[in-house]
DNA sequence: GTCCATTATTTAACTAGGTAAGTAATTTAA
DNA sequence: TTAAATTACTTACCTAGTTAAATAATGGAC
């Protein structure tokens, strides 16, 4: 296995075992996290919208989103085409994403403490070339 | 969400998902090989060598290794420590490792081909200043 | 030698990713 | 306007990661 391949996995499941610790007193993990962030940033969204925005299959974003609304961090309505579920956040989602928010900028900033800008862009940068 | 976190995280749901593809006709999937791949290395591995050299959980190794033995790519014997069991390959996985090889070669190379070897070492050395 | 701590592995239960195949609503086209 | 194709989502089943707690063998202290 390619060195770079073993890296990057192992960064990323580091990446992804921290905020799933950072998220722990919120009863959050960092997929469910990832569902939240999107639905708060456009508002309403269709689990289309959301399964194409995360880049993941659909089934995956079903799972989640119905646990979501089982812990009461977001709700489900239908619209027009009745095939359609609009999903956005419950109204205690509302009032609790500013503290998870912060936990989270908290948690990048540290995990991120040993990158300046021109890091994170040559990162970015790198990631995007092995995408072409 | 941090983009290089999101960014980071799609890389390697892609990578993964292109590995799975590259190793379905030999019924296997990544993390089967990445086993593979350090057992046959190491010829003979401990599960504690394993999950150490893979930085996983020793949980994920136990059935992992379980599934390659009866899928009749490992063997398994113990040593004279009895809690420790010794994990090499089967004869089978000795016959066909390198065809498996081959065809992972040649998807890393596809995979990198927009990379160089600075790319490379670049994003090695960005992930490993993550991990300081 | 016996008791206790440690080590190696396992079990159970959860989240999260995937594919393949199914259902129901909508759209298209003849 | 009805039949076929497409779209949105779900269900079932697999792999793979995690934590917490259990079991069994080993090693050390006395």
């Amino acid at each position: 296995m390619n060195p770079i391949f073993h890296h990057l996995f192992q960064t990323t499941r580091r990446l992804n075992k921290q905020l799933n610790r950072t998220l722990n007193p919120f009863q959050l993990h960092a997929s469910q996290w990832s569902v939240l962030y999107c639905v708060q940033k456009h508002e309403q969204m269709t689990l289309t919208d959301i399964w194409t925005y995360l880049n993941v299959e659909a089934p995956t974003v079903t799972r989640t989103v119905n646990r979501l609304v089982e812990l009461d961090w977001l709700t489900v309505t239908h619209g027009d085409d009745r095939r359609e579920k609009l999903v956005s956040l419950s109204e205690r989602a509302i009032k609790q994403y500013p503290t998870v928010e912060q936990a989270i900028i908290t948690f990048e900033n540290e995990f991120l403490r040993n990158f300046t800008e021109n890091d994170a862009n040559q990162l970015m940068e790198l990631l995007h070339q092995l995408d072409k």
